[in-house]
DNA sequence: TTTGCTAAGATTGGATCCAATCAACATTGG
DNA sequence: CCAATGTTGATTGGATCCAATCTTAGCAAA
């Protein structure tokens, strides 16, 4: 990271004496949301892009920054603290992980997100969640289960919606992680990660019981038992029922009322 | 696209009048064969970074650039006629793709190809291709399942290796085409593009009736009747039997003489 | 008023330059 | 002679500048 502390701000938390309520240009596109996620970011990867990278995605992932945004580079460079140089490779590394769509000499804009692209990450998490609970049933350790447990209570007392995504996603990683195949586990935290949009976007709307706790619990319990079939038949009702919700949830938005 | 004809090359096929058989400044670690790639890029996409993409995409994939391949960006750069700022961004690209390996002042390199990652790739590709072609049966029209038929007769008329890998994935992707959901079709052509190298790795050591023939007539023939479960069935038998394929080459390999 | 064209501004793509980091080699002290 | 250390070359990360493209406002003609 070369980064001159005389000429420019630490790429870390820049401590926010950014511009506080003052507006550069005019009018500002992905405007002070921004300057709060950079202040947020706790430790800092070794690159500026690395961490660019991780600040936009946790925005993106979070809703901080909603479907739709353009993400200009130069505002972005701006309130980084950074030349566009390494928002643009970040924005690349965004775009190849569907995050962002990129349109040559356009711009960056946040991924818009749509019942039909739920339906099909639904798809996509039965595919590969039942594969990965079924390999690492077998191999969970009494530790590995009440680690899962105590996720279940943690998401009854946590308070932020914004949490709950990243709970909800530990707690089902916790069950698949003795599948034994790093790759596969890898994608289907990727695949957790962009639902997290969706379930904040439902959670936001209805209430927290959304999270189907009860099958969280019969997950442990049939993992406890080594019950594979059991387990595989609760976590395919689990995720249908999540679609099923998300699709009403749709339904009862558009037939009110006409939202754009 | 800001090039220049009069001081660079065109971002084209660049008629290969690179430098043919002169080495720039001794060495030349990402060399020629990439020259061969450059030109044979037959239609050129909008930016110079995409090209960058889909050409050393199709080098990784196609075997072109082995495993373990040090990509610098000065060679790169040079090869291509542009500046190292494409290949950068492009090198990003192809990192969220997993197909080279980023480290952070190191350079890229290309990913390293393992039985536990094949393994890894199969597990992965039986629950997504699985999904896909049992939500795409109830749609397949003759017609698909004619262009299946013809599919199998290139493959078996089909004398280029590199191609035989492009279609197997032609052929699957036919199968499953009529399952209405976008991103996991485009995650199971990613699979299966990856999948390529391992193919072509055993291929070009034992012959080409790994490519199971019969398997894929059986798909055809179950898909023609809309068994589902029969098809399912010889889907996860193929891709099983291949995982087996691999996993006792790599044995035989291993156990016959130590290759680094 | 509307439609088409033109030109200026905004924004991204690409090139070049400088700084920071890493690896290998030489050097010196034990 | 070996190990720790300084030094130099190679390579990537980041910044700044220029070129290409897109968008939009303005104007003229139908």
């Amino acid at each position: 990271m070369s980064q001159d502390p005389s000429s420019r701000q630490p790429v870390g938390p820049p401590s926010s004496d950014r511009q506080p309520p003052e507006r550069p240009s005019g009018e500002r596109r992905s405007d002070n949301t921004l300057a709060a996620l950079v202040a947020a970011e706790g430790a800092r990867p070794k690159t500026a892009t690395e961490f660019v990278e991780a600040t936009l995605k946790k925005g993106i992932l979070s809703g901080a920054l909603p479907a739709g945004m353009a993400l200009r580079q130069e505002d972005l460079a701006r309130e980084f603290g950074l030349s566009r140089m390494p928002i643009r490779e970040a924005l690349r590394q965004l775009e190849a992980q569907a995050l962002i769509d990129f349109t040559a000499h356009k711009g960056a804009v946040v991924t818009e997100i749509s019942l039909e692209d739920a339906l099909d990450l639904f798809a996509i998490r039965r595919a590969l969640e039942t594969a990965a609970f079924a390999l690492s049933i077998p191999n969970l350790s009494p530790d590995d289960l009440g680690r899962a447990v105590e996720v279940i209570a943690e998401i009854d007392t946590e308070a932020d919606a914004g949490r709950l995504g990243q709970l909800n996603r530990q707690f089902h990683m916790t069950l698949y992680a003795r599948a034994g195949r790093p790759k596969l586990l890898t994608l289907v935290e990727a695949q957790l990660a962009s639902y997290d949009r969706y379930l904040r976007f439902h959670l936001s709307a209805e209430g927290r019981e959304q999270m189907a706790q009860d099958d969280h619990r019969a997950m442990v319990e049939a993992a406890a038992t080594r019950d594979v079939a059991g387990a595989i038949a609760v976590l395919e009702r689990h995720i249908d029922t999540a679609a099923d919700a998300l699709t009403r949830f749709y339904a009862m938005r558009d037939g009110a009322a006409q939202v754009e």
